[in-house]
Order: C-alpha cells, then structure tokens, then sequence
DNA sequence: GTATTGAGATACATAGTTGTATTAGTGTGC
DNA sequence: GCACACTAATACAACTATGTATCTCAATAC
C-alpha cells in the first residue's frame, strides 16, 4: 500500500477536514459548550494544538460546520429546483431529498444548537441568520414555483411561509428523533405532506 | 413595614421558589451546560450549599422549572377547553393565550433547551416525552374539537397534528425573536393562522 | 545536504466547576 | 430557656478547561 506522502498544504487541509467533522459528532453527541476543544481535537485524533493552529475559537469552527453545511443543502435544493422537473417527479425527489438530508445524519441537531447560540451571542447571530436568510430564499421560490405551476394562491408571503416550512420540518425531526414511538418516520412524513399540501394547495383553491 | 418572621418551611420554599426562578433566568441566558450551579445560586442571592440542600442536581431543577411551567401551560389550555366558548371566542382566547404564553416570556427556550437534552441524556428523554406528550394530548383534543365544530375532517391522526403545530409554534417563535426584522410579530402570527387555518378548517372542506 | 518554515505536540499558568464534609446560625419542641 | 434539627455558608480536594509559550520534527527551498 503506497501511501501518499502529503505536502504540507494537503496535510494541513486533512487536518482541518478531520477537525471539522470530530467536531459535529462532538456537537451532536455532547452539545456545543459541553465539548471542550480538547474532546473534538482527540476525537479527530489530535491534541488542543491542532486545534488552535486551525481555528480561533470553538464558535469559529462551529459556524464553519454550519456553513458546509448549509452549503450542502443549498447546493442540493437548486439543483432540485434547475433540473425542470414535473410537480411528481419534483415532489419525489424531494421527498427523497428530505430523507437524505434531514433523517440521514444529524446535522439538524447541529442546527438546533445553533439558533440557542445565537439568541445569546450577537455576533454569531448574525452569522446564523445570514445562512437561515439565505435557505428561506431558496425555500420561498420552490414555494413561489410550486403554486405557480399548481395555479394556487399563497395564504401568506412566500417568505414567512418558508420560515413556517423550516419550522414545522425541524421540530418535525426533533419529536421523530427522541419519540420515534409516538411520531415515526411514516407518521412524520405523512403529517408534513398533510399540512404542506393543505397550506399550497387546497387553500388556495376556495 | 412588619416583614413576617418565616415559618422554616416557608423560608426553604422560599428559596426553592427564588432558586428556580434563578434557575429559568440563567439557563435561557446561558444555556444549561453553561450555567454553572454557583451562577444559578448567585442570581438566587444564595451561594451553592443553597443548591445542594434543596437539589440533587443541575437536571434536577431543570426538569422540576419543566414541570411548572408544563402545568401552567396545561391548566391554561384546560380551561379554555372547558369553558365551552363559542369558536369566535375560542379563537380570540387562544390568541390572547398564544401572545402571554409564547410570547410574554422566554420559556420556549427552555424547551428547546430540553429537547437538546433529551437527546443526548436517555433519563431526562423520558421525563421530557412524558410532558410532551401530555401537552400533545391536550392540543390533539382541542383539535379534535375544533374540527367537530367546523365540521371538517382531520388531514391526519390528531395526535400528529398536535406535534406538528406544536413544531411550527415553536419554531416560528424563534426565528421571531432572533430576527424579528425578517419575522415580525404580526408576519408571526399571520403565517401560523395561515397554516393553521389551512390545515384544519380548508383542507377538510375538499 | 543544509537551513528554514510551519503544523502540531507538550508544558504551563490560570481559572472555573463539582460534590462533599464541616460549620454556623436560626426556627422548633419541650 | 435549652437542646435539637435543619438550612444554608464555608472550606476543601479533585478535576477539567482555556490559551499561550515553547519545542519537535517533517516538508520545502536553496
């Protein structure tokens, strides 16, 4: 086995990679205050030195997670929304998109974490709200699209509707996750279609 | 001003009462992990030995705020439920209701902070899933009822509706609070009748 | 090959947190 | 009024976290 020898810049990169993804699994696992930079710098495998030669603070790598994250998601909901679909195939994929994304990994914990962080830290308020401004966007033009195409009218703005959206899909995975019994994931599914489906289309109807 | 010599009951309820309201302070201001025993003692007045002689622990205090503020919200709804008003009325008291319990204070943070918690500690899950789902309860039958009356149909099973609004409410609140530029008081509360309308009152008209 | 650079380890000083063990002081029962 | 009981303060020992300063060694430049 050949292992490649790495230069510096490749190593320092893998470093920050391990870094980052150590430290969502400490994140989810333990939450944001309860994982000491030295629990994600040993999770990654290394010690606090690392750590500190890569990023300035514990918030700095936090909002880098989140804005990968994101990044991700965003990426993931354009194409969705460039690839031209039909309503059908585009319900479908998304609903394939929403078990890969939301119920896949943990990454909604992360979020969660987040939003507590910013009430109580302005800066890293702002930070957050950037990248929640910027998904609403994206979700409030599928929203805009889809009652185009189903010839409904909108029972609020696009805009508070998507915040709405966010929500109701969030919590949603949050009751999902800690009483599976009492919401399972067909339950889940089925109570977001029911009143995603009630609010854009058969409001708009009357 | 004759200030009432305290019985020692009443003085240890007392500071129970005062260590609880320090409790709720300093957990929505910092966070659960980040609240130390001694910060929460400190804004009671008291130092630690205070804590410990009225709390085994941290969770202890938090699941006991929990449970309070769990039961006021119950008694509220309960009431409401039983006054019989009619459903004009019904509904300009469950705003009324909405705006003192979700709006006048900071609690919904405790719940989100609980949520996290619950997650990650399978003993607080448990006492946490037993509220919740009390909560649930309630909601789902005023839902129940509130459908009777209109005579429409439920898009779902009732108790998953409950969970989903109970989603939705408290995620709008957040992004309401965390950017209430983007999310307004009023966008707030129209998109959340919007959805709720849709949901229970159009959806069931098809 | 040698010198240089810089990523990451280690050492250190400081500060904060926890729970218990002990102590002081105020209601309570006699 | 005196002994008791209990609440809350204080003292203490162990542990954990933070950030910086220093050191080591591998990658790079020459």
């Amino acid at each position: 086995m050949p292992r490649k020898r790495l230069t510096r810049e490749e190593s320092r990169d893998l470093t920050r990679q391990r870094l980052l993804e150590a430290g969502a699994v400490m994140i989810a696992k333990k939450g944001l205050a309860a994982s000491s930079v030295e629990d994600i710098a040993a999770q990654a495998g290394y010690t606090r030195g690392a750590f500190y030669s890569n990023f300035d603070s514990k918030n700095d790598l936090f909002i880098e997670l989140l804005k990968r994250d994101h990044e991700d998601i965003q990426q993931g909901l354009q194409q969705l929304l460039d690839a031209g679909l039909s309503i059908e195939d585009m319900q479908k994929q998304l609903a394939h998109f929403y078990i890969q994304a939301y119920c896949g990994n943990t990454s909604y914990v992360l979020w969660a974490e987040a939003r507590l962080q910013a009430l109580r830290d302005a800066k890293f308020r702002l930070r957050l709200n950037a990248l929640l401004l910027e998904k609403r966007n994206v979700i409030a033009y599928f929203i805009t699209q889809f009652c185009a195409l189903m010839k409904t009218t909108l029972p609020a703005p696009a805009g508070d509707l998507a915040f709405g959206m966010m929500a109701l899909f969030d919590g949603v995975r949050f009751f999902n996750t800690s009483m599976p019994h009492e919401m399972s994931d067909a339950a889940a599914q089925s109570v977001l279609s029911a009143i995603f489906s009630a609010t854009f289309f058969d409001s708009g109807r009357r």
